[in-house]
DNA sequence: AAAATTACGTCAATAGTGCTGACATAATTT
DNA sequence: AAATTATGTCAGCACTATTGACGTAATTTT
């Protein structure tokens, strides 16, 4: 502990401040919320042997019924082999399903069974009782800013992924015969 | 495909709705803004070997200098091993140096050195960056109803972390004595 | 003073999730 | 017919996390 062979380096006493405006304070508040915010579904999920992957893949089989494997490795950013492992899962356990694509019979149109909807919907509950929560305490109950903020922290070229699920309003084209 | 030897599973061909009231765009939008948010010290770290683990310690160990192994442990909710290696690597590089406690000359004191800091601080600008233009964007550049949202979003457990280091401002009603 | 506890370090083994690269197959496009 | 695309799969690796066990030094309790 005092056998240094390194050129020194001697200790900083003084806690980082907001040197060159760096806002501490909400970089520590984002990764205190995250965690917080993951680890409620992170309890169900450890009761059917799943971890955060197939809840990533669950939510967006549900948010996006019959969207391809190909689109899906696009939303998470991960790799097929990656998506490859808990797919495969989530199938097996009858959360999902592959039925081959309508128009181009080489692709797999991911959609929820009734069990992976419930699991999903399972998942999100905590969630949003969080996030209902949350916007109460924080007064205003400002969902709409919220939302905006948190738009504005993704990545510009990424948002038009975001915004293809407007839920129900905004009367999107969806057809969904 | 069709070979199905489970007891069916019909495909749910609906998006999720906000069934239950749950609110999916936000929790969705939390995923992508927080994967954004840490994609950016990603880059940076990837050049030095350091991985998110490297990055949380270093944080901290700026943020609150002297801080013992066993409240970095509490703070970030790891265990000891997990902590181990990645302390270790940081303390090799000359990033972290420890102390002996004073008081309890059993403890290590972590400090960062010059090296640390300028590291922590490197890391902290792009995000602090994308906070600023976030809040800038989403108009109201409602800093304070922000912040409010987020640590109302952590734990009330764990808050009391949080504010350990109010830096100077965060006029929390919290009264700091 | 002896015993118990605490703070820390370390070893071994394991899990979850991510990666790259390579290769195979079927279907579609050129 | 040839090239490309969508998907699946194999092998191997990296990072971060886990649990449990053990050792040592220092402190606290009895």
């Amino acid at each position: 502990m005092t056998d240094r062979s390194h050129p020194a380096g001697r200790p900083i006493r003084t806690a980082i401040a907001d040197e060159d405006g760096i806002d501490f304070a909400i970089i520590e508040l984002f990764f205190f919320a995250y965690r917080d915010f993951t680890s409620d579904p992170d309890q169900i999920l450890a009761d059917y042997g799943f971890g955060r992957a197939h809840h990533r893949v669950l939510h967006f089989v549900n948010r996006r019924p019959g969207l391809t494997v190909a689109e899906l490795l696009d939303v998470l950013k991960i790799t097929k082999q990656s998506l490859a492992r808990v797919l495969k899962q989530l199938i097996d356990t009858d959360h999902v399903v592959q039925l081959q694509g309508p128009r181009d019979r080489r692709q797999r149109e991911l959609y929820p069974t009734a069990r992976g909807r419930a699991l999903a919907l399972a998942l999100a509950r905590p969630q949003s009782r969080r996030i209902r929560a949350a916007l109460e305490d924080s007064g205003a109950s400002e969902r709409a800013l919220i939302e905006r903020f948190l738009e504005a922290m993704v990545n510009p070229e990424l948002r038009a992924q975001i915004d293809i699920v407007p839920a129900k309003m905004s009367g999107k084209s969806h057809g969904d015969h």
